[in-house]
DNA sequence: CCTAGAAAGATATGA
DNA sequence: TCATATCTTTCTAGG
């Protein structure tokens, strides 16, 4: 997955080296830093408060969100230390945080920005990785399996585990498919009717069972 | 506009009063706040902390993003402290701060839980206050939210995550699986041999999918 | 959330 | 086919 970095990030270069994390330098418009579709802004804590205090942070927010589904503004410093030497009261600084979560444009449909504090460059650079992983890995979004904990599995959790895998069933409903198919395969091999027959498993989720058994990903 | 606080938070409510923000104390089953909808969860850093180690955070991210369209978990607290009083790496808190940005229902159809580091209860007052000034302004657009427009989660991953159910089987083997049958019901419908010619999967490993797709444990 | 290490199993080799 | 050694992956426990 590319990590693209703009040029004038320079000072973070040395880090992002330092912990191996992959780069590749871009002069870019809207961010500091682009993976997969996501923008990242990094600002220190000065920073963030002087556009606050000028009125730019707003035209910067708006940016990010109009121009990713999802954009991360990271502060990185010290909160505390920072409102110190600015003109701008600690009450501020928490509404700005109010409002950069709340502001959209008028037709809703713009990006989440989301805004980080951190405390360190390095801080942000592990935030960088643990996203670039994150997101190379695909493993943002995968359910949890809910695994039995008991050191003794019998095959009937095991097979009910495997159910549960699927989404929008849960144990109540996993049993339940069991009980009326009596095992994986003949469950794997239902017909949507057959699905759909089972008691609280209505048409939006047996559909969405059944495309996902029958889905092809290619295979040899 | 309705601002309603959990019983249970009864030491923020000499602050509250102190600022001059009207509440109403309810028994509130998933979140610490409410304001016009909005889900409020307010955490110190240990707690927050001790959440993740356990996961239970994940079930209490996954609760406000069921619940709320939009969401705040608060996190009180000076970050820096809290991880010395804890077992949790720093590289665990900040992967973590990128996890629950990025988690969503596998159909991207959930709210966006916003995470906020805040330094003290008086800080955490002051989002609060700022919080309920902005929506009773009205001064912000809020609704709709932006709904993720692909799906976060693709059903490869979803497909990947039944594989993954059966003993035996992580990540690295139910890629290799996939790859060679495809689909969920290839699979499934695969013979021992074919099972046993997956790169990583011995006789042993094969016997026991084998075993638990086809054992049968009633049915209708 | 991460990391480390044990345990289990896969694969390669040689007889 | 089996025994052995080495390597990979899974999975659990601990932080």
């Amino acid at each position: 997955m590319k990590f693209f970095v703009d040029y004038r990030e320079s000072v973070i270069f040395p880090l992002l080296d330092k912990y191996g994390v992959p780069y590749e330098v871009r002069n870019l418009e809207v961010a500091d830093y682009i993976i997969d579709g996501i923008g990242i802004e990094r600002k220190t804590i000065t920073d963030y408060l002087n556009s606050l205090m000028t009125g730019r942070l707003n035209n910067q927010l708006y940016n990010l969100s109009y121009n990713f589904d999802l954009s991360y503004l990271c502060v990185v410093g010290y909160i505390s230390e920072g409102l110190i030497y600015s003109k701008i009261s600690r009450k501020a600084y928490i509404s700005s945080l109010v409002g950069s979560s709340l502001k959209r444009a008028n037709d809703g449909k713009m990006g989440q920005v989301v805004t980080v504090n951190l405390e360190t460059d390095y801080d942000f650079v592990f935030f960088l990785k643990a996203l670039h992983k994150k997101l190379s890995e695909g493993d943002t979004v995968r359910l949890p399996i809910r695994r039995v904990k008991k050191k003794v599995v019998t095959d009937y959790e095991l097979a009910k585990t495997v159910i549960m895998a699927f989404p929008g069933v849960s144990e109540i409903r996993a049993e339940k498919i069991l009980k009326k198919f009596g095992s994986i395969k003949k469950f794997i091999n239902a017909s949507l009717e057959d699905l759909k027959s089972v008691e609280g498993i209505g048409k939006v989720t047996a559909q969405k069972i059944f495309e996902l058994i029958n889905k092809n990903f290619g295979g040899d």
